[in-house]
DNA sequence: CATGAATGAGGTTTCATTCAT
DNA sequence: TATGAATGAAACCTCATTCAT
């Protein structure tokens, strides 16, 4: 039997391990959400535990594209949080951001790509909607920061910011297509330089 | 037993109702893309003569999500085969024939939004690699005919093209996000105008 | 692969093959259901192809126990149809054939037994309601077959019925407790000379 | 943490809170136990503090059921213990007393239409054993009251009473089926009125 | 060509019980 | 005594696909 985890401290750390359990075995998986089961397995507890810590697999993997959400936002924060220079450089350090945060949490895009079909499926209806709400309401409090530091008109920050992500999954999942060199899977490499591109582009635009 | 289609004509009659038929399954349905009894049933058709036409359920699907994108194209190809006016006009076309497009053809967005992992799995690795790589191809085509309409560098056409369709798939995932309102499920009204606002946005940072 | 049973004749043929099966398993078993899988292995068929036959593992214990309810009628029915001699004798012969079917289909009060908490969670709610229904149907045509072979008056044969019935069932759930002996389970054998007496007892004061 | 029941008194107490919360909680239910966990929690402690009182969930129960039908002996040691009429008035006190009981506990036949097959599986072999072995020799005693009350031969008694329980519980279980008004729900004021009826003509028959 | 019976893998979740604290 | 974290077995049913008729 794991130990058994009586403090705060304790639960929290073991929270943790799933997430990031699961996390790696997506990443070295097939595309397809590793079941409970294995999860289980890889953190050395029974199946049992696992939904002590989690209302449903689903949950586990919500709470990971939270996190990688949340993560770009923070890193959008960031920026506002001490945005001193020009606008140019304000977006280019925003920009910088989301694509440094995304080459580091490369479970993010992918676990975005399985898209509604995959995720919500393996979740309670409530805690789907509970998602949804705290990603809305995180993300207009970044949009507010935004507006301040850009000096953009009320309500632009939460437009730009969503059409920025926007452009992030949605690139991700078209990229493969824009290949010209025929069947070759695009390196992520090339992704995030794409995506810089792109992001520069339509900020550039928004914002003329 | 429905009546034997042994004419060419008949066959492709037969696979285009079944086709039509999986869409509005999938459109009456509830996100899950409808089973392939349900669908022979619709037909009239024995689940093993729908297999007569499809090699998968995937392949329906994919077909589906193929003749979607076709059409966005052909939108797109419509205006560069006969652009005649301004740079501006010619892009506000191209954004109107878009979003027209997808007003027209709903089940496009709703089954892109399934995202990789339910299309995909249901279908053979191959049919899968072919897929691509005609959008691929067809994207290329038109990108040419852009590069060309709006005096474009070489490959500019595809890039804009490419994020474009960045845009209007990740917009429509984003989308019930970025809504203040709260739980309210936004509307496609709403998404439409969103979508050809983010659009014009976008050109303009791309063709500055 | 097992053969396929087109023919309306080799389907009920494998329905009858589930149904004994089941009754066999459960009646080796150790009193509780046995799995679906189990039963579709001693038939060697697949599991799905158990489904094709009873849309749920309930509805193959609760056929099962239509059809020992039903045996029992017709046990009845059999002395109604014929009754020709005194009203002691006709009752005699149908308590007679009440035990007599009850010893050659064992399973009966067993499945019974299982009570609501065992069968009823297997089943869909409307299968359920059908069920109770069918069987309120068919007690109610045999129950006015016994009043005129008794010439009771309307409504009398549908309450002996009932009674009995329910002496039945309750009796082979009491009866381990009426043993003297202490721990001894009592015989089947026992149960059936006790069933007939008790029913004699009863019929005797009901027809007073 | 609740408070610790060091005293012999402070445990019987809490011992009794345990079962009067799980009747209540049976009856408010649908029809399952109601789990472990909820017992627990209703009880306001921990559940594994439910373990020290009680070795397994069946135990609970069938300590509930215990009690329903020790005081069916009761009510019938009630009336044999002061009998001093008529034969025809003992009979119809003893009847009387049996279905007031029944209705002022009706977790009693609820919890027996469970059967064999939900409470027993969740007890100790052992534990059935002796259960049954007490109420086996509970009845006896209350049996030999009854035969020197109403001076039947020895053992009658126990007949009369094993088949009296045997009516109560199943006419309980069949009683649904013989509602001639269709899928309508008897109640439970109508299955008393039938069960004092079935009682009486079956005492009529036993005695005659 | 058309049919539809047969296949069988696959994974989530519950919950009674234990035992370390 | 009380707690509650950990355990892990157990089984249902769906549905894409095949192939005998």
């Amino acid at each position: 039997m794991a130990r058994k985890a009586f403090a705060r401290e304790d639960k929290d750390e073991r929270r943790r391990l799933i997430l990031a359990t699961a996390a790696r075995l997506f990443m070295e998986g097939d595309g397809n959400l590793p079941s409970a089961a294995r999860i289980a397995a890889a953190c050395d507890l029974a199946k049992g535990t696992v939904y002590l810590y989690f209302t449903t697999k689903g949950a586990i993997f919500a709470a990971l594209q939270a996190q990688g959400w949340d993560g770009l936002r923070e890193a959008v924060d960031r920026v506002t949080a001490t945005a001193i220079g020009t606008r140019d450089a304000t977006v280019a350090a925003i920009v910088a951001g989301l694509v440094d945060h995304l080459r580091e949490h490369p479970e993010l895009l992918r676990l975005d790509a399985l898209g509604h079909g995959v995720i919500e499926p393996n979740m309670a209806p409530d805690e789907l909607a509970a998602f949804k709400a705290g990603q809305t309401k995180a993300l207009a409090a970044s949009a507010d920061r935004l507006d301040q530091a850009l000096t953009l008109p009320p309500g632009k920050g939460l437009q730009v910011l969503l059409r920025s992500y926007a452009l992030v999954r949605g690139l991700w999942q078209s990229f493969p297509f824009g290949t010209t060199g025929g069947d070759r899977t695009p390196t992520t490499g090339e992704f995030h330089a794409e995506l810089a591109d792109a992001l520069h582009e339509y900020w550039r635009g928004a914002l003329a």
